[in-house]
DNA sequence: TGTACATCAGTGAACGCGCGTTCACTGATGTAC
DNA sequence: TGTACATCAGTGAACGCGCGTTCACTGATGTAC
């Protein structure tokens, strides 16, 4: 007989989805999202295709809820970088080598974003916006220099997906990071110098937690919300 | 009773090819890529769903088909610009001015390129190849400028993708492109002046053709092989 | 702490449906003489 | 140009399969007293 594992409060049924959320990344790894079928995650997980519904609506509830893990797990990722303190060229610096640095190391994760088709607007867009902020608030302390406002947000923005395919691609090594990043604040109209100096300042870059996410191994928010609440 | 309408020689199964393509890329604007059937394609072409297999092996192939169409309608697109003639870096500016001033046009095309999912490595990355090609030769005749060439080329491949893709969605106008294309042409390297100048140009460009893209339509290649030749 | 009851995660069987694929056929298109 | 034949695009019916969804159920987990 087994002694009770100290079992949490109502912890089994999210233990069980982030399972079901797991046997989803685990699955995308060999095949894209089109062809992710209820039974597939299921089975993976050792479950009857039945309990799906206790868990999820359906596939597409669930691969909504794996971008939102995602997002949140890039979010948790920036911790630790002392983002909140410093100014928008430092954050910009930080983040972006942050997030080139775990898009070239964890495979897993690019194929996430580029090669599994997931919901395209979704996290995308959303970086995207914050991206955009961001710029408009450095260009607003004078930090940045942006004629178009528009313009460099979007050059920016896709320069840095650009970056981010080639690290996964393996087409560009860890190494250009700080480099590409420099570029990046130039693009910025961030003066020279201080562009080398942001983009290679010393920074102790938290490791990220290995794939597959789970929505338990994140420091808020073990129990997401889904669909509408009325 | 109607008379022949001046049948040419073999036509017949390229028309009917067309008409599928055509089918496809209809239903595509209002549907992903994994949601498009067999049936629905011959359904909406007028013809029963059998008749699938007298042109395609299965729905992929006919997706791999419409890749190579929107490439090969992409090049003839490219035609009239005096781009065999020109240097590196007034290609570079025609063909990014021109291929921008497509994207924001032609919603359908956009759609075909961001939304739908097409096959992620094709297009996309056989663009990037061609650009990576164009810059490392103007690099070599000293027309660019690049310490690091494959960041400058991960960098302005990026950019030009998300120019595009702000351009398809409406977040950035029509005329932002030339404006965009002086910056990406100092990214490159090219003196400010020199930027402006290209940048800038005043180019006849030819109007595209109308979507949806025909085999038929193209100057060249109106039966295309499909699989292996052995 | 111990018992009695309520909740609810997970089960297993059944369903109808639309999918992709096959095949023998027909009749229009293309070719040889 | 006219006729006889061959080719092959398109037909219509049939198939088996795996899909998503439903439901009454069971037994573990959580709660009240």
């Amino acid at each position: 007989m087994t002694l009770k594992p100290a079992a949490p409060k109502g912890a089994k049924r999210a233990r069980t989805r982030d399972a079901l959320l797991v046997s989803a990344q685990t699955l995308l790894m060999e095949q894209n999202a089109s062809a992710l079928g209820l039974r597939q995650i299921t089975d993976h997980a050792g479950l009857v295709h039945a309990s799906f519904y206790t868990h999820f609506p359906d596939v597409t509830a669930l691969i909504e809820d794996l971008a939102e893990l995602l997002a949140a797990s890039h979010a948790a990722a920036m911790l630790g970088l002392g983002v909140g303190l410093a100014d928008p060229a430092t954050r910009f610096a930080r983040i972006t080598r942050q997030s080139l640095r775990i898009i070239g190391q964890k495979t897993g994760l690019g194929r996430l974003m580029f090669d599994v088709g997931l919901p395209a607007g979704g996290l995308g867009a959303e970086l995207r916006l914050r991206l955009h902020q961001d710029i408009a608030e450095g260009v607003q302390l004078g930090l940045f220099k942006a004629d178009d406002l528009e313009i460099t947000a979007s050059l920016v923005a896709g320069a840095i997906s650009g970056l981010a395919l080639d690290l996964h691609r393996g087409a560009l090594p860890l190494e250009s990071i700080d480099d590409a990043t420099e570029r990046l604040l130039i693009l910025l109209g961030v003066d020279g110098d201080l562009a080398r100096r942001l983009a290679h300042e010393p920074v102790d870059f938290p490791a990220p937690r290995p794939m597959p996410m789970r929505w338990l191994d994140l420091p808020q928010r073990p129990t997401p919300d889904l669909g509408e609440t009325p």
